[in-house]
RNA sequence: GGAGAGGUGGCGGAGUGGUCGAACGCGCCGGAUUCGAAAUCCGGUUUACGGUUAUGCCGUAACGUGGGUUCGAAUCCCACCCUCUCCGCCA
């Protein structure tokens, strides 16, 4: 959610900015909506004012033991007239609220404007893509050669976009995420956690996954209760600290977890059908900090090069890419994604992506900070990158490191995981 | 699933219809005392929104959530959510 003052004071400078990531601010509605909720806000309480003072005096003409009949006539019409405000200033508060939160964060000043993904900016390059003395085989071949990769089987259980993994390749599959989740916690500082996967709406509200965005969710129904399948841990991760004010000596909080994530892609189709590229269901070890303000940008920087870690780790190449407005996230105010080098398409994919929410998430979630400065409550800033994706990632290493043979090259870094294989075959 | 107890400010914990935004204690902040500190004493200590002759003052709202009764609700009624204890079931 967007600070509500900059859609009461600056609301023509705010549709600007919003404009440039392709988001159309509805300025008529929310002025007239707004003008609404001011009046009927001020006629409110000055209605409250007077029944309490009126309520007030009954109260103490009755201790004196008075005749208390005419202050009750007096005070008669009041409520009827009260409630009918109170009753339309409630209607025209959750239009507002409705509005408020289906606008996308602000984009941050330093992001290059641009209408879609053809307008990203490439930042850096790390790495060289191999080149082959064969044929590359994508990873769909390679997998299913010994039985390792099994999509058929996957449809047959739950459908499109979901894939059995066997053998050896299910194992690469654990040693990465276990990789992955050891250099995070041992190297860059952050804390395991084991989140839940179902999380209620008020969670899902939190990081922005709703209420726009449900098409997109699993859900669940029990009895009455509503629960979504998460779509990524930043959900649980981020929202560990909503509605609770951390001390400022707990920042910045570095949080991290694997997790299968659950997508239902909806609009997607006919996407990356083929291979686990795009499933209904991934892994993913995830990254979040909970920062000071003044220190997200820098964070982003920081929380991006972890990702970057397990790539330059894995040894393979990637490249930096800045979002552009019109290509970010809806929580985001900056983006980085980082693209890994796939042999069989000779292209790159995204394998992470790390975003800087600002403010924009804890406003959502009331998280707030005691800044000693003020010695007030304040809203965090938050942070999340994936790093990294785990299907996706051992799609980039079974391509990049593939032999002549068939076989598959075990990166240096995850044979202690792999029982000290180099290779699986 | 059955039975019971409870949800109040940073924490503990009073408060069962009328100056209750909320006693008291702890914590925290400022001051006094002290060479300094501890102890002690005095004062202060929620948030949001609106208005202001604004480093202050005024109004409104918030006692799990949402409704209801009432001139007036932390307090009474209803529904829901959550926590705890015991029993059952269970990885």
């Amino acid at each position: 959610m967007l600070d509500p003052a900059l859609l009461r004071s600056h609301l023509a400078d705010t549709a600007a900015r919003l404009k440039t990531r392709g988001y159309d601010l509805d300025v008529a509605a929310i002025e007239s909506l707004e003008a609404g909720r001011k009046r009927l806000a001020t006629e409110t309480q000055e209605l409250q004012a007077l029944r309490n003072s009126r309520s007030k005096a009954i109260g103490q003409a009755k201790a004196k033991g008075e005749d208390v009949a005419s202050i009750m006539a007096e005070v008669a019409g009041i409520g009827d007239n009260l409630k009918a405000n109170e009753t339309t200033l409630d209607e025209v508060q959750s239009k507002l609220s409705a509005i408020a939160l289906g606008i996308p964060n602000l984009p941050d000043a330093t992001v290059p404007l641009g209408k879609d993904e053809n307008e990203n900016v490439e930042v850096s390059r790390w790495g060289t893509p191999r080149s082959f003395d064969f044929s590359v085989k994508d990873h769909v071949e390679l997998g299913e050669r010994y039985g390792w990769l099994d999509g058929e089987t996957g449809a047959k259980l739950s459908g499109a976009r979901f894939t059995v993994l066997r053998g050896q390749l299910a194992r690469l599959h654990r040693a990465l995420a276990q990789f992955m989740l050891d250099l995070h916690t041992g190297e860059h500082g952050y804390t395991e956690c084991n989140v839940p996967l179902l999380v209620n709406p008020e969670t899902m509200q939190g990081t922005g996954q709703l209420p726009k965005f449900e098409e997109d969710l699993f859900a669940t129904a029990v009895g009455d209760a509503k629960r979504y399948l998460i779509p990524t841990a930043e959900v649980s991760l981020t929202n560990l600290v909503r509605d609770s004010i951390v001390e400022a000596n707990a920042l910045p909080m570095k949080l991290t977890a694997h997790t299968p994530c659950f997508r239902a892609e909806a609009g997607s189709y006919g996407k990356d059908v083929k291979g686990m590229i795009r499933q209904h269901q991934f892994e993913k070890v995830e990254l979040v900090q909970i920062v000071e303000p003044s220190t997200s940008l820098d964070a982003l920087e920081e929380l991006t090069g972890h990702a970057e870690k397990v790539l330059q780790k894995l040894e393979l190449p990637y490249r930096k890419m800045a979002l552009c407005t019109g290509d970010m996230g809806f929580a985001a105010a900056k983006t980085y994604d980082l693209e890994v080098w796939l042999p069989s398409q000779n292209t790159w994919r995204e394998i992470s992506s790390c975003s800087n929410c600002t403010d924009f998430q804890a406003r959502r979630m009331q998280a707030r900070w005691r800044n000693p400065a003020t010695g007030k409550p304040e809203l965090v800033h938050t942070l999340n990158g994936s790093g990294l994706a785990v299907g996706r990632c051992l799609i980039a290493v079974m391509e990049n490191n593939q032999n002549a043979d068939g076989s598959i090259s075990v990166p240096e870094v995850l044979r202690p995981y792999m029982g000290g294989a180099d290779r699986i075959a």
